[in-house]
DNA sequence: TAGAATAGTTAACAGCGTTAGCAAAAGTAA
DNA sequence: TTACTTTTGCTAACGCTGTTAACTATTCTA
C-alpha cells in the first residue's frame, strides 16, 4: 500500500542510491588521478581507499575486484577513441581521406591518452582476456570498416573481405604505437613516425582502390 | 709465489665457479619451466627458490632483482627470434621472398614462443624501459633491413629510407601478433590471419619495388 | 522504542620483492 | 691440528599487494 510514509521512504532510498553512485564515481575519479600522474603500476586498492577517504572493503562494495575497475577504464578508453575517430572522420566526405584522418586521430589518441591506451592493449598490464568483454570494440570496428567498404566497392575487386582490410589497418597502427610506447620516448622520432604513417596510409588506401 | 698449494687452490676455485654457474642455470631453467607452464604472472622469486631447492636470498647472489632475470629471457627471446628469421631468410635468394619468409617466421615464432614474445613486447608485464638494453635488437634490425635495402635499390626510388620501411614492416607484424594474442584464442582465425599477412606482404613488397 | 538492515570499520590471510643479520661450512695459514 | 678468515646459505623481517571474515556503529522500519 502506498502511504505517505512509503513515498518519503522512496526519497531516502533515492538519496542512498545517489550516495552510492557518488562513492563509485570518486573511486573511478581518484583512480584516474593516480594513473594519470603515476601510471598503472602505482594503482592499488589501498591507495584508492586512502584517496576517497574510505576503508578498503568499501571499494569491494562497488567493484568485484581490481580488474573490474580496470575494465571500466578500458571501456571508457575505447569510448573515447571512438569519439575521436568519429570527429576525425566527420571532417571528410571522401572515404580515403576519412581513413587517413582516422589513422592520424588514432595515433594522436594513443599518445594523448597513454595510460588509457596501455590499459586497452595490455601494455605492461596483467590483463589479457578482458578484450572480449568490451562492447565498444564493435563501434570501433564499424567506424573504420565503413569507408574501407566504400573504397573497395569502387575498386576492381569489390568482393575483397573488408574485415581483412580492417585488421590490416588496425594491426599496423597498433604495432606502430606499441613499439613506440615501449621504447619509452614519448615521441620517439616524431618526424620518422609521421612518415611511416603516411607511407603506410598511402600503401593501404592504394591497395583498396586497385 | 706459485706453490703446489696455490695450484690445488685454483682447482677448487674453478669448481666453485662451476657450482655457481650451475645454480644460475637452474634458476633460469626452473624459471623457464614455471613460465612455460603457467605464464609470466606465475613467476615469483619464492617459487623459483622452492624449485631450485635453495632459500630466497641465494637468487639475489646471481641476479640483482627479478627484472634482471626477465631481461635475461628477453635477450634469449630476441636471440631465438633472430635465429628463426635467419633460417627462413637463408632458404631464399630473392629479397622479396626473403621478406615474405621472415614475415611468416616471425608470426610462427610469436605463437610457438608465446611466453617469450609477451615478455619481449611487454604484453601483460610491467617492464617498459628494458628495450634499450637489448643488443639483440640490432641483429634483428639488420636482418630485415638487408633485403629491404636490396629491393629499394632496384626500384624507381632508390633513395627511400630503408629504416622507415623496416619500421613499417615490424609494426604491422607486431600489431597483428599482439592483437591476436590479446584476443586470447591461440590461432584466432587462422585462415584470416594468413590472408592478412599475405595481403600485407604483397602491399609491402609492392611498395618497395615501385 | 526494540529489532532488522545497512554502512563502514579493523584486522587478518596469503602472497609478493627485497634485504639485514646471523650460523655453519669451507678454505687458509701457523 | 688449531685458530682465523672467507664464503655460503639460512631465518626472519619490512613494507608492500589483493582480498575477505568478523565486528561495530549507524540508520531505517515496524
Amino acid at each position: 500500500m502506498l502511504t505517505l510514509l512509503t513515498i518519503l521512504t522512496m526519497g531516502i532510498a533515492e538519496r542512498k542510491i545517489r550516495q552510492k553512485e557518488s562513492v563509485r564515481c570518486s573511486i573511478l575519479g581518484e583512480a584516474r588521478k593516480i594513473v594519470e600522474q603515476e601510471g598503472w603500476q602505482a594503482l592499488s586498492i589501498r591507495r584508492i581507499a586512502e584517496a576517497i577517504e574510505y576503508s578498503v572493503p568499501v571499494i569491494y562494495d562497488h567493484f568485484a575486484n581490481k580488474e573490474a575497475i580496470m575494465l571500466e577504464f578500458t571501456r571508457e578508453g575505447y569510448g573515447l577513441l571512438v569519439e575521436e575517430l568519429t570527429k576525425a572522420k566527420d571532417q571528410h566526405p571522401d572515404p580515403a581521406a576519412q581513413i587517413e584522418a582516422m589513422a592520424y586521430a588514432y595515433w594522436e589518441f594513443a599518445f594523448n591518452n597513454k595510460a588509457y591506451y596501455q590499459l586497452m592493449y595490455g601494455l605492461g598490464m596483467p590483463s589479457c582476456d578482458t578484450v572480449r568483454q568490451i562492447n565498444e570494440l564493435q563501434a570501433f570496428s564499424e567506424l573504420i570498416q565503413a569507408p574501407i567498404t566504400q573504397l573497395l566497392s569502387r575498386s576492381s575487386k569489390p568482393d575483397t573481405n573488408p574485415f581483412l582490410k580492417l585488421h590490416t589497418f588496425w594491426s599496423m597502427l597498433h604495432g606502430l604505437v606499441s613499439i613506440n610506447m615501449m621504447s619509452g620516448t614519448t615521441g620517439g622520432n616524431e618526424a620518422l613516425n609521421r612518415q611511416i604513417i603516411r607511407d603506410f596510409i598511402e600503401g593501404f588506401t592504394g591497395s583498396l582502390r586497385t
